[in-house]
DNA sequence: CGACAAGTTGATGTTACTCAAAAGTGGTGG
DNA sequence: CCACCACTTTTGAGTAACATCAACTTGTCG
């Protein structure tokens, strides 16, 4: 126990994974991606990334740690829109004009660099990119299926596939098992449920066998009953090489 | 009464209004969604727009009609993700790799025109597109902080103000009124209740004195203290020119 | 050890769902 | 013009899911 997380991933790191998950990168690309990492900036866990009034970013990417899209309500409370993790992209979509008012808080400790630019268009660099703005919309449609249509159980088995196979793709995962950095308050404000509901229900998921979690640990003791039970589509559709 | 809804806007179309009222468009670019529209092929109520296996798609533009994108579910019930207005595009972000499946599905008659390509970056007309897709991204936002933490009454008021804000961008306003298309189950699988529920709610809205509701037109009785219940924040921050 | 955050448990209240049926609406054909 | 049909809206009664409130426990870190 003497590294932490780390040892995982001895040679790679998650961003770096993620990437070349989604598209076949160049040596220099690869690169230029592990040098963002060395000048990446550190946001201290409950920090606000970007700002609802921000107009001028710059393209970011994740090299580690969980952040959140999140909305603050009058009465104290939030929903977290959309959970970002390593590899993920923040402000990547063009758009020159003001947007939704909308905050990123780091969730954990992140690290940010900015985004390497791609040379130019149809490079494997700007095709990740592209690649992981359409499967942040699609995390986005399933986060709409998963809050209007299912209940708690369901949502949360939901929320637990899908981090796991985001987890996967950057290289964070052991088999079905991986690190849930997230409190059950945190779990609740991204689902729509309290904290107490979200607590019930994980027991309720421990019971029926379907997952185990020792502290921040996540198991998944039974992947495949759990995407049949909420008919889980994964986002990148078969045969498709780099 | 002899004209219908047509006569409101005599001299527009409303896609062509809704894209001028993100940028401003040349005379060309004008012309051009006006002979797109000529050109619409219609799809009627009930059918999909675009199944989900779907690979390879042309940027389209609603021309008029009501489409939402939705997911079903084994139980046969559906959430609609998100509504699709005139004006609104259709897979117009760039993305060449098949995404998440979602059945995009025509909720009214709906005529569907191809977006008429720009003519370079920064025009007008790129412009527009960008900015509505911006949009759509931050209306997505808006629906899942609904969804995840509004009741019914609100969700209902927020979605009320939502569409009286879209549609008067295409024109398809009078004041606070508007017509509504969409059935009570309809807006039911939009907001995540059923429809009995949503019957229920709105009587409440009119019984408060928000709204006044006849058949399918919306009068927004009370708009400042709907957007304050609801914390409205406007997607498109002030002072932007065009 | 003390303090604070996170997780857990119980009792109770409320919101929204389910099931079922009635009443209104519009379109179609005889 | 009316009868009929399908669909939508409305209403009622009972139920399930989730929230709320308030403790209490566990774990972690200084």
């Amino acid at each position: 126990m003497m590294k932490s997380m780390a040892s995982l991933q001895p040679d790679q790191q998650p961003h770096v994974d993620r990437l070349c998950d989604l598209a076949t990168l160049s040596p220099g690309e690869i690169a230029a991606l592990r040098a963002a990492a060395r000048r990446a900036r550190l946001v201290g866990a409950r920090r606000e990334i970007l700002q609802e009034v921000t107009r001028v970013r710059e393209p970011t990417i994740i090299v580690s740690g969980w952040a959140g899209r999140v909305r603050y309500f009058k009465d104290g409370r939030r929903q977290i829109l959309h959970l970002l993790l390593p590899g993920d992209l923040i402000d990547h979509i063009p758009c020159d004009e003001p947007l939704a008012p909308t905050t990123i808080v780091a969730l954990t400790d992140v690290r940010l660099a900015p985004a390497p630019i791609p040379a130019h268009r149809d490079t494997g660099l700007d095709r990740a990119y592209r690649l992981a703005n359409a499967m942040e919309l699609g995390h986005l449609f399933r986060q709409v299926a998963r809050l209007g249509r299912f209940d708690s159980f369901e949502r949360i088995a939901d929320l637990l596939i899908e981090l796991s196979e985001r987890l996967r793709s950057a290289g964070l995962t052991t088999g079905d098992v991986y690190h849930l950095p997230l409190t059950q308050e945190m779990l609740g404000d991204c689902l729509g449920l309290t904290s107490v509901h979200v607590n019930r229900t994980l027991q309720q998921l421990r019971r029926e066998g379907m997952v185990e979690i020792h502290g921040s640990m996540v198991k998944l003791l039974q992947p495949d009953r759990l995407r049949s039970l909420v008919n889980y589509q994964p986002l990148r559709v078969s045969g498709q090489a780099d």
